[in-house]
DNA sequence: ATGGTGGTTCGACCA
């Protein structure tokens, strides 16, 4: 059995004890994290070297930053920002080949306010994810891509659908872009083996919304039809947003058959 | 209608 985790961290040096305590006490085998926020050089790779995971990352100053974490050897890194515009700086993919499967850790853009250039930057770069799909299902190879996907695909993964509804991450054009990718032939693991409503992955530091199970199901793992082939489990890990200066997000993880 | 919280970094932006 592999088990693949994705979790937001926001920010990998604040957030570092939290991260330990979790590779600990989980032990995912690949570990996609988003929101590191740091350049390169400064992510603690010896510290997570130390509890036995190799690790590839694509950083930057302040902003976004991406990573793979594995207990087996990172044979490649396929890439370091999404293909399909070299104008695009953003830290937002890392693509990597670890124990056999091709693993992505994206942060895909929030996209607020709609109606600026934030969002037409978000529903570009999932045009661009869209080309990348089809480029990587044409390969047959079993690949499961993590993230932070910035998007509920239903009003069945928002608390509060209606106060949703004109947010970047809920809006009509963004869920139409989530499903032309999706329908290329991926797997939402989580749910695919979960059908039931108002389970989250994000609650807002504000407004008490944690405490009040407000939240939504933005954390994904997309699986590529050789990977579902091998899926038998996936859930939500609810314990690491009730800790101690938590992250917004908590993990959500995958288990594939080896 | 506004602001609520948190990270980065020290004013303002992002989420």
């Amino acid at each position: 059995m592999i088990r693949i985790a994705v979790w937001n961290v926001n920010s990998i040096r604040a957030r570092l004890p939290l991260v330990l305590k979790w590779l600990a006490e989980s032990r995912p085998d690949i570990a996609l994290l988003q929101e590191t926020k740091c350049e390169d050089a400064a992510f603690p790779t010896l510290e997570v070297g130390d509890v036995g995971y190799n690790v590839a990352v694509a950083g930057q100053k302040t902003y976004n930053g991406v990573a793979v974490l594995s207990k087996r050897p990172i044979d490649e890194v396929a890439a370091h920002r999404l293909p399909g515009d070299e104008t695009d700086q953003q830290a937002r993919y890392i693509e990597a080949l670890t124990g056999g499967i091709r693993v992505a850790s994206i942060y895909l853009p929030n996209g607020n306010p709609v109606g600026t250039e934030k969002y037409d930057y978000k529903l570009a770069w999932m045009t661009r994810l869209h080309h990348h799909v089809k480029t990587l299902l044409a390969t047959e190879d079993t690949f499961v891509l993590g993230g932070d996907y910035n998007v509920a695909p239903e009003d069945a993964d928002v608390h509060d659908p209606r106060a949703w509804e004109a947010d970047a991450l809920c809006r009509p054009e963004t869920r139409a872009a989530w499903r032309r990718i999706v329908c290329l032939g991926l797997t939402d693991a989580y749910r695919a083996l979960n059908p039931e409503p108002g389970r989250y992955s994000w609650w807002d530091y504000r407004g008490s919304a944690w405490s009040r199970d407000q939240g939504l199901r933005i954390d994904h793992l997309l699986l590529s039809p050789q990977a579902t082939d091998r899926l038998t489990a996936a859930g939500i890990d609810r314990n690491p947003r009730g800790w101690e200066k938590p992250s917004d997000h908590t993990p959500v993880w995958c288990e594939l058959t080896e």
